[in-house]
DNA sequence: GTGAAAGCGCTAACAT
DNA sequence: ATGTTAGCGCTTTCAC
């Protein structure tokens, strides 16, 4: 039905091999030659066909990324970094998003399947034994976003920095009984989040109560939600000793924490300050401080080394760790505390603010 | 390098034929055979090579879909749908997005190139007459989201009726002057929006005063962002009879909207009330009324609907159009004033917002 | 600069 | 139930 480079060849008097040299672009074709398989091709609409050359070239020009979900700010964020990079390059980006927690697995071996793609991202998925083998054998080319392991390029975020900075903010300014609400305990960044957290306090000669944390046992979508953020809040208010600053180990947790409180008619910051992590889009419009992650830039960094991982498949395995950029806004500070604390904050929150929601 | 059908044929001491029809599923194949084949292509680590397989077949189990910009959370949920829909029908998704305004045709080019997909969805892109040739060209079964044309399937919201819907209610809550933000009028369903808005008014015999009316130029996401809500309620409060409702066709633009009040130190809704339309995530967590498009039903049944054309490509050309719901919350209607309306209807908001959050 | 020919790994008649 | 064989459309040595 559709149009090879037999048509074209006949067409043109020439062979196919020389059709062939002058779509793969490099060889050497005399130039009236190419001007006129070019003009036929283009009248008979002819387009290389993608399967056929693949399997010739051995090599599909597609890259797949795997993630636990789709519905994620910051996943939608790493993808368009992936997204841009791969197309400049001239790749195809395959997608697999997990619906269930079991599906995630059969989402990976189909990325991971022979001649599928010539590269694989895997984003935010805690790397279990079987799974880990399952990828090592398959023999792709491999980054991991979001996570860490020796075996396998990454990039990542450096969450215990995250979650040291977080802490040092609310200590510095001033707050005395901290409290820590966390997703669900399987995945790394939270727990890594949670270790900063609570060195910068040890470090600080304070202590973490036990009943100040509340981790998330939700396993919808690994308690990354507005309502698990939201019980955690409720809880910690129910404790005897409740804090009066808190760290949500990721900015959904931290938008239902700031409901709970509104419903509790306490005020934020006065009452209890609230600090997030991720600086997803709704957090800029609600004046939450956080820790912003370079989403986007995660993502391109992540394209750009499978690519070279695919040219130079002998290079040592290497980690890009970003450091999470604190973001004050002002569900930690009151505005008129900022202008009175730093000369000219005021100018830069609201600059801030502009930006982080365009 | 990796192992073939060939390997497995040999050891298992079948011909290549068997340990296809093997692996295809279907034909009959003696239970013993079929075992002996599975175990040895175990034991070889053996997968069927994508590419070879999409060549002989002349199908590649993928679809492709193409989108203005990846960062929406419109897009985001629609992609949902569509991913959850072909995942169970073991068909993989190539994900093509815009990153400039003349980088979206190159995308539609590679997502329609021969061999590539079985079939395209294409996502909220205008069909200009040179794109509408390139796809009619391509022979690809091709379904339309957030778009139509009587040449293509398609899975539409009801735009003038949600625009009609969003009138009414302002009509209905006794607002008088009614002011109206767009997005670029480029994109259709920013007009549609309009004309069942300005029906609505035209029907309860006022007018809508062109002053009323602020279109968005900005070309940056086709005026679908928060700041050109921000700069539109802005102008709209300068005139010189400021709108006391006003509807803003995106939720976007509703947003930004809601913050140039608040800046000036107007009350919403009791100064201004807000109406806005898509129900994106941070809507619900604002309070913001809004017309709700089923956007992760929307992905699913333009995923179901390609499936069925690449079955019979013959089948009549046919269109799925959704109505909007309205959502009430906070910018147009007190929370006192509803629960002394309507009956009841606090607690259903409530349960809406919890659900929304979601 | 161009052509001939041997694959790439799998599928699908057709034959047995 | 299984084997033989001819492709699927393109790439790529190796000659000339």
């Amino acid at each position: 039905v559709a149009v090879t480079i037999y048509d074209i060849a006949e067409r043109a008097g020439v062979s196919i091999a020389t059709v062939s040299r002058v779509f793969s672009g490099g060889a050497r074709v005399a130039d009236k030659t190419r001007e006129r398989v070019f003009k036929i091709a283009e009248e008979l609409g002819y387009e290389p066909n993608v399967s056929a050359r693949s399997l010739a070239r051995q090599a599909t020009q597609v890259v797949s990324m795997v993630l636990p979900t789709m519905t994620s700010y910051f996943f939608m964020e790493v993808i368009r970094g992936v997204q841009d990079c791969l197309a400049e390059a001239n790749y195809d980006l395959l997608v697999y998003a997990g619906r269930t927690a079991d599906n995630v697995d059969t989402q990976l071996s189909r990325a991971v399947q022979s001649g599928r793609a010539d590269g694989v991202l895997v984003c935010s998925l805690p790397l279990a034994p079987a799974r880990l083998e399952r990828l090592q054998n398959s023999g792709v080319p491999l980054v991991l976003v979001d996570s860490i392991h020796p075996d396998f390029d990454s990039v990542a975020v450096n969450n215990v920095e995250g979650g040291y900075t977080a802490a040092r903010h609310l200590i510095e300014l001033g707050y005395k009984r901290m409290g820590l609400i966390l997703p669900h305990p399987d995945p790394a960044p939270g727990r890594e989040r949670r270790e900063g957290f609570e060195r910068a306090i040890r470090e600080a000669g304070r202590r973490l109560d036990a009943s100040a944390v509340y981790v998330s046992d939700d396993l919808q979508q690994h308690g990354y939600t507005v309502e698990s953020g939201y019980t955690a809040m409720q809880a910690l208010l129910g404790r005897a000793q409740p804090p009066d600053a808190v760290f949500a180990a990721c900015d959904e947790q931290a938008l239902g924490a700031l409901k709970a409180l509104s419903d509790a008619n306490l005020d934020c910051p006065s009452d209890v300050a609230v600090i997030g992590f991720d600086n997803i889009r709704t957090s800029a419009y609600v004046g939450l401080t956080t820790l912003a992650q370079p989403m986007y830039e995660m993502g391109r960094a992540a394209a750009e080394k499978l690519l070279q991982r695919m040219l130079s498949p002998d290079r040592p395995v290497s980690h890009t760790v970003f450091s999470p950029r604190l973001i004050i806004r002002e569900t930690t500070v009151c505005p008129s505390e900022i202008t009175s604390r730093e000369n000219g904050a005021e100018g830069v929150r609201a600059r801030n603010d502009l930006s982080a929601l365009a």
